[in-house]
RNA sequence: GGGGCGUUAGCUCAGCUGGUAGAGCAGCGGACUUUUAAUCCGUUUGUCGUGGGUUCGAUCCCCGCACGCCCUACCA
C-alpha cells in the first residue's frame, strides 16, 4: 500500500520486543488454525457460569470424598496468571474478577476428540490469556479447591508479557499510566477501587435514606462559581463563548434548594487549574449536598455519620489504620474554634498575640507564607492555623468560626458579624470536608460578591466573580439552608489506607507520555 | 513554580569512585501425570531515558533536556 502504512509498521515495531513478536507468530497461527476450523481466533460464545471466589466460598471446605460423588460441573473463564507445565499433565490459574482458580489439565480428561491437539495447543498458550473450562471440582494431593478440565478454549490471546508474576508491577509510572495492567496484577489496588465503590455507594444509600434527591447540575459553567480557585477554561463553538469547567457545583445546587428542592446532593467531578500533589488531582471528586431548614451544627452531626458509614461500608470498620497510625472514626469528632485549635497545638501563642494583627502577620512571615494585603484579623488566625495546627490535627476535628472575609458563601454568626457559621474537618492532618450554614440573605450575598470583585481587581485570582442570576435566584428566597461537600478521593485515600491521591483515582492525571 | 532522588533486557533488579553489561522471571527448545513463584538441562533478547562535554576509552564523571516519584507552594 502507501508510504503511510510503511511507517505505521515503522512505529509498531519501534514498540516491539521479541516477546510479542512471538505472541504474534502464535496469534497468526491460532488465526490459520481457526480458519481451517471455520471457527474464529477471538470467539465470543463461552458463557461462564461460575466465578472463583464463589466456588472456594462455597465448596472449599469439602475433600474429595464429598465432592466426587456430587461431580461438580462447572464452567469458568478468566486471565491465565499461571502456568506449570508437567509433560503430560499441567495446573493454571485463572483469574477472574472474584479471584483465582486453579485448573487441572490433562490430556487423558479432555473429552473433545482432538484433546491430543488441544493439549499442545496449551503448553503454548501465554500467560494474559483469557481462557475458559469446564471440568469437575476436585481438591488436589495438597488441598486446593481446583477444577479437572474436560474442555479447554483459548478466547482471546493476549500480546503483550505481563510483569513478572512474583514482583508484580513496580513501577509508579506504569502502575497509573497502565491502570489495566496494574489492575490484572495488584490484588491490592483492585480492593482499593472496590472499597472507593462500595463508598461511593454507601454515601449515595444514606443520602437517599435521608431523603435527599440526586441531582445533576452543570459542568460547564458561563462563570465559575462555588470555591475559590482557578478555572479550566473552554470554548463552545456554536454558541461562541467562553465556558469554564465547574469548580464547584454549590450555586446551581442552591438554585435548587430556591426551586423547592430542600434536600438536594450530588457526587461528581470538580476542576480545578491548580497544581498537583500527593493531595490534588486536576479532578477530583465531591459529594456535595445541601439540606434546607437545617444549619452548621446539624451539617456536623450528619457529615460525621456519613463518614462512618461509608468506612463501615468499606472496611466493616470504624477503626482504621492509616500509614502506620490508628484512625478511629467511632468517636465523637472533635469541635475547637481557630483559635482554640492554635492554642491547643501550638500553645507558645498567647490570646492576647492571637488577637494582635500585627504580630500575627509577622509570625506567618516567618513560616515563608505572605499573606495577602487586606487580610484582617480572622484571615491571619486562620493563615496561621494553616502553619501551626492543620497538619497535626489527626483525630477527626471540626474547625469552627471560619471569618467571613474568606467565606463570601457562608452565613455570618448572630453573635459575631465578623465570622460565619461554617466549618472544616480535618482528619489525618488533611481537609475532608467544607460545610456551613448558607448565606440566604440575597442583598448580603450581592455585597459579599461585589468585595470578592474589588478583590480580584486588586489581584486576587481566585476571588469570586459576580453571578448576577445566582444573586436574582436568591431574590427569590432561599430558605435558611446548610451545605457541605465532602472530598471523595481524600476520604478514600483515608479509608483504603493510601498515600496518594492518585492511588485512589483509577486514572489520574500525568503529565504526556515521553 | 522551587528543592531532592530516580530512569540498565518485556518484567523485577545487580553492575566494584571509567575498559561498551549480568542474574531471576517471562520467551524459545528439551525432560517430567498432583504442581503452588513447580523443578531440571539448554538457549534468544539491550541505542544502559535523551542530547552534549571531559577522556585513548563513559552505564559509571560533568552539563542540559524529557519523564517519574517524594518534599514544598496554591488548594479540596
Amino acid at each position: 500500500m502507501s508510504v503511510s502504512n510503511e511507517q505505521n509498521n515503522e512505529v509498531v515495531a519501534v514498540d516491539e520486543n521479541h516477546v510479542i513478536a512471538e505472541r504474534r507468530e502464535k496469534l497468526k497461527a491460532i488465526r490459520e488454525t481457526a480458519k481451517l476450523n471455520g471457527s474464529v481466533a477471538f470467539p465470543n460464545d463461552f458463557k461462564p457460569e461460575h466465578q472463583a471466589a464463589a466456588l472456594h466460598a462455597e465448596f472449599g471446605g469439602f475433600d474429595n470424598e464429598v465432592l466426587d460423588p456430587k461431580a461438580l460441573h462447572v464452567s469458568i473463564a478468566g486471565r491465565m496468571m499461571l502456568k506449570r507445565v508437567m509433560g503430560k499433565a499441567s495446573f493454571a490459574t485463572v483469574q477472574d474478577s472474584t479471584g483465582r482458580i486453579q485448573l487441572f489439565i490433562s490430556k487423558d480428561n479432555l473429552t473433545d476428540t482432538n484433546s491430543e491437539a488441544i493439549y499442545d495447543a496449551f503448553k503454548h498458550w501465554d500467560l494474559g490469556d483469557i481462557i475458559a473450562a469446564k471440568g469437575v471440582l476436585f481438591k488436589t494431593k495438597t488441598g486446593e479447591l481446583s477444577v479437572k478440565v474436560s474442555e479447554l478454549r483459548l478466547l482471546t490471546k493476549s500480546l503483550r508479557p505481563l510483569p513478572e508474576k512474583f514482583h508484580g508491577l513496580q513501577d509508579q509510572e506504569v502502575k497509573y499510566r497502565q491502570r489495566y495492567v496494574d489492575l490484572i496484577v495488584s490484588e491490592e489496588t483492585r480492593a482499593t477501587f472496590i472499597a472507593r465503590s462500595k463508598v461511593v455507594s454507601a454515601i449515595r444509600s444514606f443520602m437517599l435514606e435521608n431523603q435527599f434527591l440526586e441531582v445533576e447540575t452543570p459542568m460547564l459553567h458561563p462563570i465559575p462559581g462555588g470555591a475559590s480557585a482557578k478555572p479550566f477554561i473552554t470554548h463552545h463553538n456554536a454558541l461562541d463563548m467562553q465556558m469554564y469547567m465547574r469548580i464547584a457545583p454549590e450555586l446551581y445546587l442552591k438554585r435548587l434548594v430556591v426551586g423547592g428542592f430542600e434536600r438536594v446532593f450530588e457526587v461528581n467531578r470538580n476542576f480545578r487549574n491548580e497544581g498537583l500533589s500527593v493531595r490534588h488531582n486536576p479532578e477530583f471528586t465531591m459529594m456535595e449536598f445541601y439540606a434546607a431548614y437545617t444549619d452548621y451544627l446539624w451539617l456536623m452531626d450528619f457529615t460525621e455519620r456519613c463518614i462512618r458509614t461509608a468506612a463501615i461500608a468499606a472496611t466493616g470498620s470504624a477503626v482504621l489504620q492509616y500509614q502506620g497510625r490508628e484512625l478511629d472514626l467511632s468517636k465523637p469528632f472533635q469541635r475547637l474554634t481557630i483559635v482554640g485549635a492554635i492554642q491547643k497545638y501550638a500553645p507558645q501563642y498567647t490570646l492576647g498575640q492571637l488577637n494582635n494583627a500585627d504580630f500575627l502577620r509577622a509570625e506567618i512571615l516567618k513560616f515563608g507564607t505572605k499573606p495577602f494585603d487586606h487580610a484582617g484579623l480572622g484571615a491571619l488566625q486562620l493563615a496561621l492555623f494553616e502553619e501551626t495546627a492543620e497538619s497535626q490535627l489527626w483525630e477527626p476535628t471540626y474547625i469552627i468560626d471560619y471569618p467571613v472575609e474568606v467565606s463570601p458563601l457562608a452565613r455570618a454568626s448572630d453573635i459575631n458579624p465578623e465570622i460565619t457559621e461554617r466549618f472544616e474537618l480535618f482528619v489525618c492532618g488533611r481537609e475532608i470536608a467544607n460545610g456551613f450554614s448558607e448565606l440566604n440573605d440575597a442583598e448580603d450575598q450581592a455585597a459579599r460578591f461585589h468585595a470578592q470583585m474589588k478583590a480580584k481587581e486588586a489581584g486576587d485570582h481566585e476571588a469570586m466573580y459576580y453571578d448576577a442570576d445566582f444573586i436574582r435566584a436568591l431574590e427569590y428566597g432561599m430558605p435558611p439552608t446548610g451545605g457541605c461537600g465532602i472530598g471523595i478521593d481524600r476520604l478514600v485515600m483515608m479509608i483504603t489506607d493510601s498515600a496518594s491521591i492518585r492511588d485512589v483515582i483509577l486514572f489520574p492525571h500525568m503529565r504526556a507520555e515521553a
